[in-house]
DNA sequence: CAACAGTTGTGCTTCCCATCACACTTTCTA
DNA sequence: TAGAAAGTGTGATGGGAAGCACAACTGTTG
């Protein structure tokens, strides 16, 4: 129980608070180690509080009626996530999964209120918090609709890119089903797919990492202008 | 300019206010009606309040970047929209359009900032629209990755449905284009699908009313457990 | 280091849907 | 009320991805 004040330094959301408050929040934030394909937040389940990550990578995840599995969206490091079922008070409608072994905080749900309370700012932020997951939902069902696996992997990757402060490097990498959920395509195609990239040099592996070489040929093939 | 106190009755924003506010309220809000396929929020554009669909359908819609047309989701009768741009101060990242001729309202900024202000639950509840929306998005993300065309049509019209408070009847029935746009199909393939429903007696069609007539089977198709 | 789970790579087949083309019907609107 | 525009219905075709099966590789854990 409680972490290190400096860590919070790095969250934009405690940027207001004073040294002392942010002692005090250290002390009461729980720190949370996962290892990889371990649940963090069940569907279905009440908020605990606000989330964050600090390390690894998340996945939000879903079912659909017939069983399949279906990937919402990715987490990286230094994103909140939790938000929403802390601000309508309903049930998280999404499984949040750890993709690689993760390391998070979790503000539990008294400490927020009374944060929330002190610090009408800090409620704006939150509700940005919210904000930007809608943008990126609707940035995912928009690339849904790009006709070929090809152009929604290259979309896809230069989405994860462009999350991580449009570094070429992508860490903690998710596996060709973890991408196939999110592209709506099978995990053999995302593999043939993923293949013919490496053959072309637009992209490299290095363990779990992923190196985006030609970030525009990327973007072409994302548009469906190379498509072969 | 200006519209009859009386209708902001029926909004659960202003549910906290005394009449002489509603009143104030009513005379500042724009009244607003739109024809068939006109845009009422453009993407890209700066938010220019909250505003309130009093009667039609909207669609958000947006286009992928080798520009085919994408359906986000649909606005019904006494939903707010408009809410992202508005908390986030961010340029809207989709375009809300007219799928029938509507009437709605727009509540300035300048008056949002005014009951945010001195009003503290309404930012709550605007907060609240925001989180159903993600909540929308991803039921219909989820939608998406049932398989067949058929299970993705039957299971948009069972929301469709729903967020028309469980009733049986869809008033102003979006085009198969519109639900092509949604459900990531042809416009010819849902042409055909709406058939098969109709021809099995599962849905009916009155003019631009669209009525369900068996729920069960209905829920069937979704599941693909008959589909055929 | 052996056994094992998890991940990636690849061939083959089947079937389904996007696309094209065009007829027909409904609804706007001038 | 006629003409145009939007929407619906339907056939034919080809390409392409899902699904299955299995091999090869990687890394993890007793």
């Amino acid at each position: 129980m409680g972490v290190d004040p400096q860590i919070l330094d790095e969250i934009p959301l405690f940027s207001g608070l004073g040294t002392q408050e942010k002692q005090r929040i250290a002390s009461v934030v729980k720190h949370i180690r996962v290892s990889k394909r371990q649940l963090v937040i069940e569907k279905g389940s009440e908020s605990l509080g606000l989330w964050v990550l600090l390390d690894g990578r998340l996945q939000g995840t879903d079912y659909t009626i017939d069983g399949r599995e279906v990937g919402l969206y990715f987490i990286v490091p230094r994103q909140f996530f939790g938000e929403l079922a802390l601000i309508d008070k309903q049930p998280s409608p999404e499984h949040i999964v750890a993709t690689a072994q993760a390391e998070l905080i979790l503000i539990p749900n008294a400490v927020c209120l009374d944060l929330v309370k002190y610090h009408p700012d800090i409620a704006t932020q939150i509700a940005k918090t919210l904000a930007s997951r809608v943008r990126g939902l609707i940035r995912q069902r928009t690339l849904l609709t790009l006709t070929t696996p090809m152009q929604r992997l290259a979309a896809q990757l230069l989405d994860l890119a462009e999350n991580s402060d449009g570094k070429i490097r992508i860490e903690f990498a998710p596996t060709h089903q973890e991408l196939a959920m999110m592209i709506n395509s099978s995990r053999e195609t995302v593999t043939r797919a993923f293949r013919s990239m490496q053959v072309q040099g637009i992209v490299k592996r290095d363990g779990n990492v992923l190196i985006i070489s030609k970030h525009k040929n990327l973007r072409e093939l994302a548009e469906g202008r190379h498509d072969t």
